[in-house]
DNA sequence: TGCAATGATGGTACCGGAACCATTCGATGA
DNA sequence: TCATCGAATGGTTCCGGTACCATCATTGCA
């Protein structure tokens, strides 16, 4: 295809830099660097012979190099295991919008463990991240200082409310919708409400559910007897399980309201398995809308909070402050939505 | 935490690099490099007092330099939406192997129009990853080039067979497993099998699929019909939709191989719906064995095909290369189970 | 006609680790 | 006692794009 008409074109290696391009051209490696980043600067006919030849010698300039100078074009990301539900729309979120402004997403894995929150912290600002997106508050304390101290903006993709935030925060309240959720199940004539919720230690946004939930109650003027509540694994079996457990504790409970619709659809497919009619036997309530949500047999009743749009508007907030739109640091409530289908 | 005692300790911005650490504790900035990476070469005394000054300043090593110097730490992706059935858990698996051996993992998300998928190797490149992961086989000629050109070893995860692979590839025969799946439904007394899977064009594990439920259908003397095969949206509303195209048109119709579990529960439900028993009234059949499945009621059969542990492999083959382990390409094909529950 | 303003381009140093080679020094052996 | 060797450490340069400033050429306007 590219054919090689002086002597060195001949595809070396991929030893090409501005510096050989522009030999080739004839002209300064400062042009070619203008061509790449500021093509405005350059005049057209030379802007045009430069193109060629970067097209023609299949040069992709080194970003690591001009992240060096200071430009760089990487948003960094901790997140929790991506199977877990939810996670992985609004990883798709983050990098939809990361692509739309020009940047590339470093992900890492990061456990729950201060330790290991630490270790990927540190490992993210390695590479110099232009922003960084995480998961939940930080917890480590090192950690939180060398994040501020980067200088780099921090987006904490979290609970609204409680801790103090890093820098800026997307998310939602957590209580806000565990508390409408609960009052929604009451509404509707539920009187023995369960919750079961994946291992809660360690996790705001699940804290703060269980909170919304023990308000809603007391609001109701029901105690709250921690016989009512189940951690469970994050999978469908978990929440079978759940379900068998509160059953087997309290047999005049009426309603479930999980989590997270992973467990909801696991405690669906037992009650399927049980003969037991939902919503008539039990209610079951869900977290998260996902996909199968509306299509179950029965339509699972959830809380419906847009993940794939946190993620977007997370990377949003770290653009438009490296775009210099916006200096102080910023809370984003995303609203939520009762989808009241027909487990509960 | 960190107290300041000589007067330039004092937390400044991160205008930190291995020659402000080594001005502190009096030595060469290579030494503290050599902390850094090569820790047995530096005396355990000195050693330790670098650590100190570092740990005190906060110092994080930036691997945008070190990369340079050709040791990159990178290992760029390019999937397709996440939120498809089966990715995140590799992208998990990918992850979690890409941190046991050091790496960083740069995600970026790649459509399957030529185009975009030149456009997604171009900006993985940019990144002078170490290696790269693609998934299915890279389609468009000039991508191809730039990648072969680029030196770094290149796993696509995909089919097993058809196409020429670049460097490396990680896969199940697709084939193999729609073949096996469709005899074992013949085997169950099957006689009139649908197939349904999401868009094929572009994709050849879709493709590999479907020719292997063909094979298997031509193997059992029974003639192929266009009308038996759908495609659909990948969601589970796809799955039920599926299902009303395929009854409606041939009402003999006793059994779906569907080319996604998403699909297959989607189905699964709509069957409910309808009342229709499983499998009685007509025999599901999934493909992915993800978390769901077993749970379902009725338990879905399926192929099960640990994707995790595809996304772990690739990355194993590409440290394996840049460790020196092994020169040549090769080809590793995972197995398959096919998992026989009640829904067909 | 002359000089400042504007635009296009070139030269060079720099970002921060690390490869490479040089140097120092104490220990060992003949 | 001195040459030899290896371990520890230092000095320099390079990776490749780009910020910064300098240099021209051209144009506008007094």
């Amino acid at each position: 295809m590219a054919r090689s008409e002086d002597g060195g074109d001949k595809k070396p290696l991929e030893r090409l830099g501005v510096r050989e391009i522009a030999k080739r051209v004839g002209v300064a490696p400062m042009t070619v660097s203008r061509v790449l980043s500021n093509p405005d600067m350059v005049a057209p006919a030379t802007r045009a012979k430069v193109l060629e030849a970067i097209e023609a010698a299949g040069f992709v300039p080194n970003r690591l190099a001009s992240s060096m100078k200071g430009n760089g074009r990487i948003i960094g990301t901790v997140v929790p295991p991506l199977i877990n539900s939810g996670i992985a729309e609004q990883v798709q979120g983050m990098s939809d919008e990361c692509q739309l402004g020009g940047y590339s997403m470093l992900l890492v894995q990061g456990e729950f463990t201060t330790e290991a929150e630490e270790a990927s912290i540190r490992t993210l600002l390695g590479w110099r991240p232009a922003g960084m997106i995480l998961q939940s508050f930080v917890q480590s304390e090192v950690a939180r200082q060398l994040l501020v101290s980067s200088g780099a903006p921090v987006v904490e993709i979290s609970e609204i409310k409680g801790r103090q935030p890093i820098d800026m925060v997307v998310g939602v309240s957590n209580f806000e919708t565990a508390y409408a959720m609960t009052m929604h199940l009451a509404a509707k004539g539920y009187k023995r409400i369960g919750f079961v919720s994946t291992p809660i230690h360690g996790n705001d946004r699940l804290q703060q559910r269980r909170t919304g939930y023990h308000a809603a109650l007391t609001e109701l003027g029901i105690e709250n007897h921690a016989s009512l509540e189940v951690e469970v694994p994050i999978t469908a079996a978990g929440g079978a399980e759940a379900l068998v457990t509160l059953t087997e504790r309290h047999a005049d409970i009426d309603a479930i309201f999980f989590s997270s619709d992973t467990l909801a659809i696991g405690a669906v497919q037992e009650c399927h398995r049980r003969g037991w009619a939902i919503p008539d036997r039990i209610g079951i309530a869900g977290y998260g809308d996902m996909d199968l949500a509306a299509q179950l047999y029965p339509p699972l009743t959830t809380v419906k909070v847009n993940r794939y749009e946190m993620g977007r508007r997370a990377v949003r907030q770290l653009l438009d402050r490296l775009g210099g739109k916006q200096k102080l640091a910023t809370i984003t409530s995303l609203g939520f939505e009762i989808v009241d289908r027909e487990s509960a």
